[in-house]
DNA sequence: GTAGGGTTAG
């Protein structure tokens, strides 16, 4: 299909030098200018076709410059035909070869390949190896690699500098550090590149200090190293890292690409940083940095993550540059943000458009429909993606339904659907039914799902603390003290909840009774304040999820000091009336929090925007966006 | 006469 429009799409060839006598020097010399050119085989082939008829067919740099085209385009059959029939290939024409492979992604093939030719008793050179080694390490496969690293040493290849930087590749990815180092140390001179690499492998297995140490001794350090440190940064969760080398990049002088963009882009994405996210997006337009899909998609996801859905949306439809994972992030925006509705139009709009969706397109899309509770669209999305897309449902599919048929109330059939056993269901999915039994009061069901969950041994502290709850409302205290006990016996760690605020394109965090900030102070005199407008409000905490046994004022306070509420109470002291607040949480927002901040919402007449470990809830004037279901 | 390095989004 794509070969016929691409074929339809070139310009018609008329090409005047197949008219030329193909016998003498010159037009063969013409014939490999005019292939070098050639950006798609279909170009190609009637150059290809008149060297049949006319010409040398087994000329190896002719052949060469054709399979080097199907490297260009990624054909690999038409490679294969060629390389099928060269007699006697040379290792031109197996470099070019297996680059047309490993391009592909066959690993395998190309490494195959090439211990084919050594069976062959063609010598290997300083330029096929590295290439082959970068297989190997893009298949794990250490052994052949290792094999290889024989051959450089018998060959005496090893003072390549290329060589030496695929060599480390491979040990890298392979996760054997020292022998990565080890190469990299005997190296006589270092430079950006190796260092660059060495520094990438650190990070890819999360040694960021040895990373970091590696870092600080390039001398000249270029964008691509400074993005690679940023990338890794992000990718081990340092955001706050990230973001400080990335200033620290600018100071140096050294300017960002938009690899570097995107790198900076997901970092502000993850901590909720609009400022900072709005900024990056200025400067990519201020230093024309070309907004291809990946930088659009990034941007798209760090408005639609910082809880900006309008700007996301506007922004996504003037975008040039739009592929599956640019629709994609539109449409697990939109889900985040609770616009079920538009999520299914763009999902639509993708089909309309001949994109073809992926696994992820369908965890958007039935998350969205999940949240908007829209449960006739949702099985019917969730039955199509076999039959008609042909992708497989995974587990996360399934909790997705899971959660669509708990949060309307249709727990029993939530119960069916998991015990059908199409799939082996995971503390998740019983998690997800859990809650739903517990918002929906069905505590007969509720306490079935927990048991379940307990005899699973894989209980995570939420699922302890959310069937302490259930036990806990339904007035079996015992129970519910039990099961804490129990979370605390086995040692499962509780992660604490962390809510963080930006103010002045700076990120503040705040823990649970944080008193750890400047302005202490003045965030808690805010939160007396609020306690105290929220008495005259229609507002009960609901101090029985506290399970200490203390007053009723203290266990008030204990709940008013949740983390979420200290970022929002910072955010009312540090920014003009009338601003949107925007939190970000690391863990779901409490019921008693929820109510609070509706009410804080309607007290202050400020937009409220809280992003919990789910997804976002944006307040107004009393009201949440989620329609109080989480 | 043929060729080559490190960093990108959900």
């Amino acid at each position: 299909m794509i070969v016929a429009v691409v074929a339809a799409a070139s310009p018609p060839i008329s090409p005047p030098y197949l008219n030329s006598n193909p016998g003498s020097f010159g037009d063969r010399k013409q014939l490999l200018f005019k292939l070098q050119k050639c950006k798609s085989i279909q170009h190609a082939a009637p150059i290809h076709a008149h060297i049949i008829k006319n010409g040398n067919p087994n000329d190896p740099f002719i052949l060469f410059e054709l399979i080097r085209i199907c490297s260009r385009c990624c054909s690999i059959e038409y490679a294969s035909k060629i390389f099928r029939q060269t007699p006697d290939p040379n290792v031109f024409l197996y470099t070019a070869f297996i680059e047309v492979l490993v391009s592909s992604g066959a690993y395998f093939d190309g490494i195959r390949t090439y211990f084919q030719m050594i069976k062959y008793f063609i010598l290997p050179d300083n330029y096929i190896i590295p290439l082959v080694l970068k297989a190997c390490g893009s298949a794990l496969d250490l052994k052949s690699g290792e094999q290889i690293h024989c051959q450089v040493m018998k060959l005496g290849l090893s003072s390549d500098r290329f060589l030496r930087v695929k060599l480390m590749e491979l040990y890298g990815k392979c996760g054997e550090f020292n022998d990565a180092k080890k190469v990299f140390d005997e190296m006589p001179q270092r430079d950006v590149v190796a260092s660059t690499v060495m520094i990438s492998c650190y990070l890819d297995h999360g040694l960021v200090s040895k990373a970091m140490d590696e870092f600080r001794l390039v001398s000249t350090k270029d964008n691509v190293c400074w993005t690679a440190v940023i990338d890794g940064l992000v990718r081990n969760g340092e955001m706050n890292y990230a973001l400080e080398l990335f200033r620290e990049m600018q100071m140096a002088g050294v300017k960002p690409n938009e690899v570097t963009v995107v790198c900076v882009l997901s970092a502000c994405a993850q901590l909720g940083a609009l400022e900072l996210g709005k900024w990056v997006h200025s400067y990519v337009e201020k230093y024309n940095i070309q907004v291809n899909h990946i930088v659009g998609s990034a941007l798209v996801n760090m408005y639609s993550r910082c809880g900006d859905i309008d700007e996301a949306a506007s922004l996504f439809e003037d975008l040039k540059a739009r592929d599956v994972t640019t629709y994609n992030s539109m449409i697990v925006g939109y889900a985040l943000n609770g616009k079920s509705m538009e999520a299914i139009k763009i999902f639509q709009r993708m089909k309309h458009e001949g994109v073809k969706p992926t696994s992820i397109t369908f965890s958007g899309v039935l998350n969205a429909c999940s949240h908007g509770g829209l449960v006739d669209i949702g099985f019917d999305i969730f039955g199509s993606m076999e039959t008609e897309y042909g992708i497989e449902r995974r587990i996360e599919h399934y909790g997705c339904m899971v959660d669509l048929l708990g949060r309307v109330g249709r727990l029993q059939e939530a119960y069916d659907f998991i015990q059908k056993g199409n799939i082996a269901p995971d503390n998740i999915i019983w998690g997800s039914l859990l809650s739903a039994c517990r918002i929906h009061k069905n505590f007969e069901l509720g306490e079935r799902v927990a048991k379940i969950l307990l005899e699973y041994g894989a209980a995570d502290s939420g699922t302890y603390i959310l069937l302490s709850n259930v036990y806990a409302s339904r007035g079996k205290f015992k129970e519910a003290a039990q099961v804490r006990a129990k979370l605390r016996e086995e040692g499962v760690q509780k992660e604490p909840g962390c809510s963080s605020i930006e103010v002045n394109n700076e990120i503040h965090e705040f823990l649970l009774g944080d008193i750890r900030h400047p302005k202490r102070e003045a965030i808690y005199s805010k939160l007396k304040e609020l306690n105290h407008m929220l008495e005259s409000e229609d507002y009960a905490p609901a101090t029985d999820v506290i399970s200490q046994d203390i007053e009723e004022h203290e266990k008030r306070w204990a709940l008013s000091i949740h983390s979420e509420r200290l970022a929002i109470c910072y955010g009312l002291i540090s920014t003009k009336p009338c601003t949107t607040i925007r939190v970000v949480k690391n863990l779901r927002v409490c019921n008693d929090c929820h109510s609070v901040i509706k009410l804080i919402s309607k007290i202050t007449r400020r937009k409220v925007v809280v992003r919990d470990r789910n997804r976002f809830h944006h307040f107004e004037n009393g009201v949440c966006s989620c329609g109080d279901y989480w």
